[in-house]
DNA sequence: CATGAATGAGATTTCATTCAT
DNA sequence: AATGAATGAAATCTCATTCAT
């Protein structure tokens, strides 16, 4: 039975491996079922038996990587007793998460925005985005009590920083020309949000 | 002869401004051409006396409100003779901007990922980009000689505040409970990306 | 104007006829839309134009047969001053209806069983259905008064001709062996409702 | 080996009341074969096992039923010393079996219609129907040598009977109205095919 | 024997684009 | 020049049936 089980699992992980390698490179909507079933080497209808419907791949595949990330934040930041260092690991984890799934990101946010997502999908990333909002607060509450971080409310920062870093890696409008290196950008964009763009007098 | 251009030129824009307003609330895929034409108050055929495609409207939209944005940096950034007010304008620029315009930003993102814009059309948005890219460098390089920013290369110091503001309003993942106010955070961004989120010591 | 409606008016006959073809001779889910476009000679997306979708088709031919069948029991039946005459037609009507529509009629009605019809075109064949109701009730209740049919309630009356015609001509079970004329049925009918099958003593 | 053989028999009994169920309330086509086999309890593949295919399953329900239904008559109807009880036997023994099996037949006569069903499978169910049909004609014969019905062909007056209860019952095209009490109608409609519509001078 | 995961043919529906009027 | 009716490619999703275990 267990083993069944695990199966199962098992497969539905197949499948959202092969659907996020897909929904990576390309929107949502450039993807077909063919394609995706191709992907995982399957027949169309196998794919339905593990999940209700396109876009329910699209929010399974968010759920879990939003999961990963909200361990990370809570191992890295929320249990580091060094809050610079707990600082720029939660800065280097967004960025990374970001960089990663903006795509599939983007492409949750369009398909939700015309309803093509289930109220209880919803819910589910909500409580995670909740709760890797709520560590964010934590940690910059702890800033402030220790003086190091400016006086802006903490919800405000977090919400802030979300924002800047949802996006920091979004498909350059005009990526031809900036063949960016990650490592060199998530320090610049560490020291600018730490110190700010202005050299101190 | 110049009055029917004229005419013809005014038509265009009509389009240009309608099309405009339905692609800022709902993504390209979702926007059918029948509702263009609908909002014009023309037939849908005309739409293709002026315009090649669906795709043609979306870069032609971007083209225009790129050519203002320029014009509006040009203006206010590079011939200031106060840096600090230029950079500030430059960051409110960058922002209201993608405030504005990223919900068509992120489509036309997504069409040419899908090889729907034709080359042609991407040169000229290119053009543009290039030019403000251009402009903000002079103002970083001005900020440099005068000691006033971080030692950072100017370009990467353009492209990265580019990167942030490019969706530094994107449509929230989790904008249920984030009801902000722009000019609030507008001003906390600029807070942050000038001084940072550190405290001075 | 009037052109433009009439044309469109006469377009949605042709297919209304077309599918109402081939609605009669095989069961509705056996019917495809490109059958029914090849039947038309148009392409499927022309069919779109004028209906909703295929049980929109299938509710607008019975609205309109029913239209029609309405018409001819007030001819006949409502304004007939020999009241054996309007009785014995409605008799007829009754039969002819449901022995052309039975195919169609039994696939609304499983249609609607499964909810793929919408309330709203349901109410048009409903109120269509109590009108023929309520001109039968009149009828009969003329003929209570004349005292020229037993005395059952007249609603009830109604009700069951219906129910005995809805589908005496239904598709036999086994039709197979029974070429019958439908002449003879009708008349055959027609006389053991009228006098019963038991023999007056 | 009887027993392997009668156990065989026995299940196949049970998948069959189970489609049977199903079968009654809604159209062939809504019901899964996965519902079957959740309401038999057992697995899909075992259902195939018993039958070729659904379309079988549904064959072979029908042929149980005619059977039974034709044992009834042969007892009630044909050995029956006093003609009036059998003829009404026999009219409230084809009411009866057409308001329970009404659903399952119109289903039937549609899969038949797009050669849905084994040439083989449809003669088990015209022998029966033959034989059903012969037990009426005899019953009708004896009524027309006794003299207690009116002088028309029996066989012509045992389809005429067939025809008018198969669909006395059939949901009724505008149900929603009249909510009736089956006892109720087989009596009134037992009256009026036994006296006629025309009061007796 | 019994199972149920896997399959893929096939159906409906949408919508950018064309083109006759 | 302007129109909007007509088109048909293409996408999602269902479910009877098979077959390896």
């Amino acid at each position: 039975m267990s083993l069944k089980e695990r199966e199962k699992e098992f497969k539905k992980q197949v499948i959202l491996e092969a659907a996020s390698r897909l929904f990576s490179n390309r929107p949502f909507e450039a993807v077909t079922m063919d394609e995706i079933a191709r992907e995982v080497g399957c027949g169309k209808g196998t794919i339905y038996l593990h999940f209700e419907n396109k876009d329910h791949i699209l929010t399974y595949i968010i759920s879990g990587e939003l999961g990963n990330l909200c361990s990370d934040i809570e191992e890295q930041c929320l249990n580091n007793p060094d809050l610079v260092d707990a600082i720029n690991n939660y800065l280097g984890l967004q960025f990374r998460f970001f960089r990663g799934y903006n795509q599939i990101l983007s492409s949750w946010v369009r398909r939700r925005l015309q309803d093509n997502v289930k109220e209880e999908w919803m819910d589910n990333i909500h409580n995670k985005l909740k709760k890797k909002l709520e560590m964010a607060v934590s940690v910059f509450e702890r800033g402030h009590r220790e003086k190091k971080l400016i006086p802006v409310d903490s919800y405000e920062l977090a919400r802030l920083l979300e924002a800047i870093f949802q996006d920091a890696t979004f498909p350059f409008v005009d990526e031809r020309s900036w063949h960016y290196d990650p490592d060199r950008i998530v320090s610049l964009m560490k020291l600018i949000l730490t110190n700010g763009i202005m050299q101190a007098v």
